[in-house]
DNA sequence: ATGGGGACGATTGTATGCAATCTGCGAGGT
DNA sequence: ACCTCGCAGATTGCATACAATCGTCCCCAT
């Protein structure tokens, strides 16, 4: 196989294979393009992705550490499958790390920066929300409003552990803030109001405040999903 | 169904040589045996545990997962450094999700194994402090006891997420439940005295009440903390 | 002197060959 | 019929060769 000369293209840095192909493979286990449970070979994969075995091996073993995949031991990677029991709980674990986020930045404070920015991002979701309603066009643009609030909260708790465990948490199926369950506007309203009084309890440095908040404002996601029947099986006792 | 396949009396089936060098790597860096920056490169290693790159790699990006290494693209892995605030930080996280995992094991209800070796472990503690006092030599069962019950529960909340989450978040200089703060009778008394009581609101499934007592319990080691050192545990039982 | 460019060594990224281990199947003994 | 053993194919684990990239230093032009 050739290379293509794409060198003089810039001077921007190419990432390694092994990176990128961490990201495909991620977003095809997350998009259900593999059964749960179903075997993800190294040379099936190389082929697959245009690669030898040792990049692809590279990008199972950071997907398992995720969460997304299991390892045995000289019997590889497979994907794994979510109950609905570890579905719910993390709910809970991310409503937890969002709170403990907002409480993480409350405690430090914002730099200009970041208030700066936060401030803009819940200024154009009031511009959005400003006519007593929320057309279907802007919901896109409301969604992208909600992800960066909460986005740039995460970067203002400066800790890194709760970043990557925030990440963590989001990468399930069906779990993620991207996803703002109701566009009624009564309840999109609510949740905007919530952002506001968030981000009120952090600039007046009251932690505590900020962190209860957040984890409510979290959990109500939670709450608010319908139609989701869970069976909690528990154990024999 | 009691007849299982029972294991060849032989030799153990060994661990791939990347998995135990991934411990010895972590045994290492949480011990300081690395300066914060300091690069570890991969022949370097290679050499020093006698192997070869390929699984010395696959050890430093597991590390990198648990947030024990900084990587960057084409310049390999560096030691990460905490500054104070992150392992403050820490503490809380971990407070946080060990509420959680004890209200998940609350929610969930115990089976009969995991109620009759947490309990256990609680009447081994009881009788460690039967007497009114711990003696200098009950020390490290009561160390034991203490990070039993704990891990007991861990498991009890059959959530992979939060026991991942609690491992990582354990993996730091100078934190750990292995690591009782204070020998005090009367402290290591009210802390014992906590256990009965996150017990009994798991038992009574009580959730919320498992998730706050177990929260505060484990907040009040960071707020028991003063002046502590950053010796580490040695090999352990 | 000094700043830029390029060659060289060091290090990481990838491919591939070989060894070790697992799995499935079938022959042979009880 | 059942169990055991063991062989053969498939797959992972490891070592190593080669390619790509980074950092540094020297050389040269300004």
């Amino acid at each position: 196989m050739d290379m293509q000369p794409q060198r003089r293209a810039g001077p921007e840095p190419r990432l390694p294979r092994a990176i990128s192909m961490t990201d495909e493979l991620r977003r095809a286990v997350l998009a259900g393009q593999f059964q749960p449970g179903e075997r993800l070979q190294e040379v099936r994969l190389g082929a697959l992705l245009q690669a030898s075995r040792t990049p692809v091996r590279l990008a199972l073993q950071a997907l398992a550490a995720d969460g997304l995949l299991e390892y045995a031991p000289n019997r590889g990677y497979t994907v794994r499958s979510f109950d609905s029991t570890e579905l719910l709980n993390a709910f809970d674990i991310r409503a937890a790390l969002e709170g403990l986020a907002a409480g993480f930045a409350a405690r430090r404070g914002l730099d200009g920066n970041e208030r700066a920015e936060i401030e803009q991002v819940l200024a154009q979701g009031d511009t959005l929300l400003a006519h007593g309603e929320l057309e279907e066009a802007s919901r896109p643009a409301y969604v992208a409003v909600n992800a960066s609030f909460h986005e740039a909260l995460h970067r203002a708790a400066h800790s890194r552990m709760a970043n990557e465990m925030l990440r963590i948490s989001q990468n399930l199926p069906m779990s993620s803030h991207r996803h703002v369950v109701a566009f009624e506007y009564a309840k999109v309203r609510r949740r905007h109001d919530d952002h506001h009084r968030i981000l009120d309890a952090v600039l007046r440095r009251d932690a505590s405040q900020a962190e209860s908040l957040m984890r409510d404002h979290v959990a109500s996601i939670k709450a608010g999903l319908s139609g989701q029947d869970l069976s909690q099986d528990g154990p024999s006792p």
